[in-house]
DNA sequence: CTTAATGTTCCCCA
DNA sequence: TTGGGGAACATTAA
C-alpha cells in the first residue's frame, strides 16, 4: 500500500485526528525491537504530521514519531484492535491503529529528522534532477526505487513514470539525453500528482484512514498488466526482474 | 505446493 | 566506491 500517493493521503486523512492532540500512551503488541523506542512519544501532544518520503511523520513536543507502512501497513481511525494491529495511539477522544500483516513496517521515536534520503520525488527541481542523475551508472528502475537518490517511489509509480516517460527500465541513467531526462522528471511529477488526486493506487487493500479505497489504480498501464496489450501500441506487456523486484513495461514503446 | 505481493537492509562479489 | 544479485524479514492469496 505504501508510495508516495498512498502515504500523502494517510497523512492527509490522519492529520485531523491527530494534530493538536496528546498522545496519552502508544500501546505495542508485537516483539519488534521497534516497538521499546515508542513509550518517549507517551504525553507528548502532536504538534504537526506530515509526509517525507514514504514515512508519516508526527512532530512532538521533543522529537517525533516516525511511522513507515512496509507493504502492507496501514493507520486506522475509529477501529477495534483485531489481529493484525501492531501498535495503537491512544489520544484523548481518539485513537488510531497500526495494522500491519507482514510486518515490514514501524513506529519508531526519533529525536530528529529522518536523514539520508534523497530529495522528494514531488519536490525536485528538473535542474536538481538532472544533475543527480547525471553522476549514476545505475539502471532507471534500480535508482527510482532507490530512496536516497530521490524519496518516495516504489514498484508501481516507477514503472508507470518509466512507461509515460517511454524510457526502458534498464537504461542506464548516466546515459540518458537531457530531453530524456527531463522527460523522466516530468513524468514522475505527473504520474504522482495525479495518483496523489485519486487517493492512491488500491492494488490489495489499500485504504486511507477513514477506511476509503484509491482510483489510481484503473489509470495503471503497465503495472501487473503482464502480456495484456499496451495501452498506446497493442504490444504485450512484458514483465522482467530488476533489483529484485517485478518490473512491467511496453517492449514498444519503451525502448533500450 | 509454488509463486508473488505497495519495502528496506545487509552481505557478498565484481 | 559503486552497483548488482541474493537473502532475510512475515503473511496471505491465487
Amino acid at each position: 500500500m505504501p508510495e508516495l500517493p498512498e502515504v500523502e493521503t494517510v497523512v492527509r486523512t490522519v492529520a485531523p485526528r491527530l494534530r493538536g492532540r496528546r498522545l496519552l500512551e502508544v500501546r505495542c503488541f508485537t516483539k519488534k525491537a521497534w516497538a521499546g523506542s515508542v513509550v518517549k512519544a507517551a504525553g507528548q501532544t502532536v504538534r504537526d504530521v506530515r509526509r517525507y518520503g514514504k514515512y508519516i511523520l508526527l512532530d512532538l513536543d521533543r522529537g517525533l514519531l516516525a511511522i513507515h507502512l512496509g507493504m502492507t501497513g496501514k493507520l486506522l481511525t475509529g477501529a477495534a484492535k483485531g489481529p493484525y494491529t501492531r501498535a495503537v495511539l491512544v489520544c484523548d477522544g481518539a485513537a488510531v491503529c497500526f495494522e500491519d500483516v507482514r510486518q515490514f513496517g514501524s513506529v519508531r521515536w526519533l529525536a530528529g529528522e529522518p536523514g539520508g534520503l534523497g530529495p522528494d520525488a514531488l519536490a525536485i527541481t528538473s535542474e536538481e534532477f538532472l544533475q543527480r542523475l547525471g553522476k549514476k551508472q545505475a539502471r532507471l528502475k534500480a535508482l527510482l526505487l532507490n530512496q536516497s537518490f530521490i524519496r518516495g517511489v516504489g514498484n508501481i509509480y516507477a514503472d508507470e513514470s518509466l512507461f509515460r516517460a517511454g524510457l526502458h527500465p534498464l537504461a542506464l541513467a548516466a546515459r540518458l539525453s537531457k530531453p530524456r531526462a527531463l522527460r523522466l522528471h516530468g513524468a514522475i511529477v505527473e504520474v504522482l500528482s495525479e495518483a496523489v488526486a485519486k487517493g492512491g493506487s488500491s492494488i490489495s487493500d489499500y485504504v486511507d484512514a477513514d477506511g476509503q479505497p484509491g482510483w489510481f489504480q484503473l489509470e495503471h498501464r503497465v503495472y501487473q498488466r503482464t502480456g495484456e496489450p499496451c495501452l498506446a501500441c497493442g504490444s504485450p506487456i512484458r514483465r522482467i526482474l530488476v533489483a529484485q523486484r517485478s518490473t512491467h513495461y511496453c517492449p514498444r514503446c519503451q525502448r533500450r
